[in-house]
DNA sequence: TAAAGAAAGTTTTTT
DNA sequence: ACTTTCTTTA
């Protein structure tokens, strides 16, 4: 024991140690706050003889919840200890509780719940927009989502959104509108979304005091991570959690606050003494994963914030290299670039682990591109993920619709598919039924079936098919479920995989037989195997098997030893990387678009870029594309001002011919040139190779100036590939006569130009360009008589 | 009812 | 550009 706590310092030690009453721990990025959870952890199991379950560990991702378990475990078993504390999300946290007792909540629900992810909520939004007459252009459905999903995070019922709205504020009222009628649906279909699994488990603790006492008595020791982003709901959950006890321990970084735009109050971080009297502070404040120059620039980023109180963050690591700038003359550039640099770097260490990092999800694409073209495997995270895939989602629908038939929203979303032969006009029939009667679908199937008014016998005897196929596959869903313990208990593996089978999926996609029919039986035999691994794991049944689909949002059992890992900024949180991409700093797309212009959102971006550059340990990169396609439009794009906050005299130049950054330095004034000649890219030329790539690169910047002359010559040597890096585009000659955005031509009128935006192609290529006094102007390309400027 | 064609919206970040 | 959703047609 003494040896495990030798491996903190001093600050680190004290964070271990005082276990008892409120603490707040201000940790730095990089200051070895995991470490400290686990260890404070592993501390009261082994040392102070806390039974685990006496502990709550909450996170807000998977992915962070994962690996503190992976974490404590560790340093457990070193200690001969085998069980672990619940680590969980607060999403999680809040099912495990309502799974037991939401009875006790009186609001007409009962344990067998389901769960909505987003897609389903904004489903049932856009129905009882419909059904409400409103017009959808007033409401749009994910908006309006937005509204209601915000005011839940506020604890606000439609009740109170309803009185809070303006009379006059038309909009206000219909979504307050909207917001009843949803809260109804869920109820009616014994479903709770996101924000419910939170509202109402504060609702449940706030009205009975037996299930608050219950848990209060339970956790003993509660730990809440990344604390900054808690919102006021979350906030009131471990109120409600801590009345008996004070043993509350709450880590966070007011520099890392990214998740304003969800509710979160930075507020909770910075009153947490006063919110909890006596609480003790500590700060985490030597970095341990980055060099000096990374922090420097970060640091310079996030100093640009005027709302902060700032402080600082020092390390002993080495000073290490300069970060590497690149400007690309387009995104698919930038990718290229991306992918021959870690190629790169792997040359010279085989098992560097790089991570590309950007704003939106959107631009993933390229850089998966980029990276299977080079042959280098990468991991996804985010996005599209697996359980969002159609066919995964229809499965797990299924499932839902075995469990509780009375879920609509599943129902809907199935009943024809695969393609049964209940079409618009039957479901439309079924849906009127359902209201008329005042019962779901699920029941109004059955009086369908019974007096099939205005029902063509086909469409009897398809819905006739389809509620027994939802009855076969309740039978055996049960026997998973464990709520029935005659039946011979099922694995939910092979409930999963009869499902596949009888409801059609299976046969379908094979006799469909094309690559995409094939990539989805894949999917669904991924999905089988997930289940399986849940099986292994002895977890309990189908349900927790749902429940968990529906909260892993991301691919959150990702490896760790792969490659390269996409992803965005705020899903790269808590991790680390010896190599790292900071890829689309521009203008409009990092900082966003929706933030620039309002200095409160301006800031979070700012955070949010040096959450993202605080994540490197050895080489960071940061590069931006100086034209880029949007909605199918080719646009120019400014560099991020996120680049200009950054010491310029850290930054080094991987660009080829002149940058922005060359512009900058000579702007600002100041002299580079003594350092700057003798290490042009920071590399020595000393060997035939880097000679050659030296000329090349040296190629690829005159073939800028002359794009249809000899541009070839640099990527036909042998070291061809070491030329790719520097993104001279496919040099077809169409390309080279064309004006991208960015550059400059000339009109016989207007004079000199911009050439802001490139659409259509061929003959109906039409160009926006800028021309300082006569403003912005649309031309046709053919008819224009441009020349290059 | 299903397939083919047209129109519209899409991209902020997550559970 | 791309995908989803609405509309028309077989």
């Amino acid at each position: 024991m003494v040896d495990f706590l030798s491996s903190l310092n001093p600050e680190q030690r004290e964070a271990v140690l005082t276990t008892e009453g409120p603490l707040l721990i201000h940790a730095g990025a990089g200051s070895g706050k995991t470490r400290v959870i686990a260890h404070r952890t592993a501390y009261l199991i082994a040392e102070k003889k806390v039974p685990s379950w006496n502990i709550l560990a909450v996170t807000f991702t998977n992915k962070a919840a994962q690996e503190m378990r992976l974490r404590v475990q560790k340093l457990l078993r070193d200690q001969q200890f085998s069980s672990t504390p619940w680590v969980l999300t607060f999403h999680s946290l809040c099912v495990r509780i309502l799974r037991q007792d939401i009875e006790k909540l009186g609001q007409g629900y009962d344990r067998t719940f389901t769960i909505y992810d987003q897609d389903d909520s904004v489903r049932v939004v856009k129905n009882c927009i419909k059904d409400l007459g409103i017009d959808q252009k007033l409401l749009a459905p994910r908006p309006t989502l937005g509204a209601i999903s915000a005011a839940k995070n506020r604890a606000q019922s439609s009740n109170l959104y309803a009185a809070s709205a303006d009379y006059l504020d038309e909009r206000r009222a219909a979504i307050s509108r909207v917001y009843e009628l949803y809260e109804s649906r869920l109820r009616d279909n014994n479903a709770l979304d996101f924000d419910d699994l939170l509202l109402k488990t504060v609702r449940l603790l706030e009205n009975s005091k037996e299930v608050r006492e219950k848990y209060n008595h339970k956790f003993q020791y509660i730990l809440v991570d990344e604390y900054q982003d808690t919102n006021p709901l979350q906030f009131r959950l471990i109120e409600l959690l801590t009345q008996k006890q004070k043993n509350i321990c709450v880590v966070g970084d007011e520099d890392q606050s990214i998740y304003k735009w969800r509710g979160a109050d930075i507020s909770n971080i910075l009153n947490f003494e006063s919110k909890f009297p006596g609480a003790k502070t500590i700060r985490l404040e030597q970095n341990y994963r980055s060099t000096q120059v990374i922090l420097d620039a970060a640091g310079s980023v996030v100093g640009h914030n005027f709302q902060r109180k700032g402080k600082s963050l020092w390390t002993s690591n080495p000073r290490g290299e300069r970060v590497r700038y690149h400007q690309a003359p387009s995104a698919e550039a930038e990718a290229r670039f991306v992918a021959q640099c870690i190629l790169d770097h792997r040359e010279s260490q085989f098992d560097i682990r790089a991570a590309v990092l950007y704003r939106t999800n959107s631009q993933s694409r390229l850089f998966e591109e980029a990276m299977r073209r080079v042959g280098l495997s990468y991991n996804i995270v985010g996005g599209f993920s697996f359980y969002e895939r159609r066919e995964v989602r229809d499965i797990t629908a299924y499932l839902k619709l075995a469990l509780n038939p009375n879920d609509s929203v599943a129902l809907q979303r199935v009943i024809n598919s695969p393609p049964r032969g209940i079409g618009k006009s039957t479901i439309e029939i079924l849906e009127r039924r359902a209201k008329d009667a005042g019962v779901t679908l699920w029941e109004a199937i059955s009086q369908l079936v019974e007096q099939p008014e205005g029902l063509g016998t086909r469409a009897v005897s398809a819905l006739k098919q389809f509620r027994s196929l939802v009855k076969e596959l309740r039978q055996i869903s049960l026997a998973a479920a464990g709520a029935d313990a005659r039946h011979p208990l099922m694995l939910v593996s092979d409930v999963v995989k009869e499902t596949i089978i009888r409801t059609g999926y299976d046969e379908l996609l094979k006799l469909e037989n094309t690559d995409e029919a094939i990539a989805r039986l894949d999917n669904l035999q991924e999905l089988v195997n997930a289940a399986v691994d849940y099986d292994d794991r002895g977890e309990e049944g189908l349900r927790e098997f749902i429940d968990h689909a529906a909260l892993v949002s991301d691919a959150d059992d990702y490896k760790q030893d792969v490659p390269v890992t996409l992803m965005t900024a705020h899903s790269a949180k808590g991790l680390e990387f010896p190599l790292v991409f900071i890829v689309g700093l521009e203008q409009g797309i990092f900082p966003h678009s929706r933030s620039v212009g309002d200095e409160g959102e301006l800031e979070e971006e700012r955070r949010l870029a040096y959450v993202a550059m605080t994540r490197a340990e050895k080489y960071l990169y940061v590069t931006h594309a100086t034209s880029r396609r949007i909605y199918g439009a080719e646009l120019a794009s400014e560099p991020s001002q996120f680049l200009n906050e950054m010491p310029l005299d850290l930054i080094e130049d991987f660009s080829p011919g002149n940058s922005w950054l060359s512009f900058a330095r000579s702007s600002k004034q100041i002299n580079y040139d003594s350092t700057e000649r003798k290490k042009f890219t920071g590399k020595t030329y000393d060997n035939v190779a880097s000679i050659q790539e030296f000329f090349n690169l040296r190629g690829v910047q005159m073939g800028q100036v002359k794009r249809e002359g000899g541009l070839e010559a640099g990527n036909t040597g042998r070291s061809g590939q070491k030329s790719r890096l520097f993104g001279n585009e496919e040099p077809s000659a169409e390309r080279a006569t064309e004006f991208v955005p960015g550059s400059y031509v000339r009109h016989a009128k207007y004079g000199r130009g911009l050439v802001l935006r490139r659409e259509g192609a061929g003959d109906s290529t039409k160009l926006t360009v800028s021309f300082p006094g006569y403003g912005q102007k649309k031309l046709i390309q053919k008819y224009a008589a441009l020349e290059r400027d």
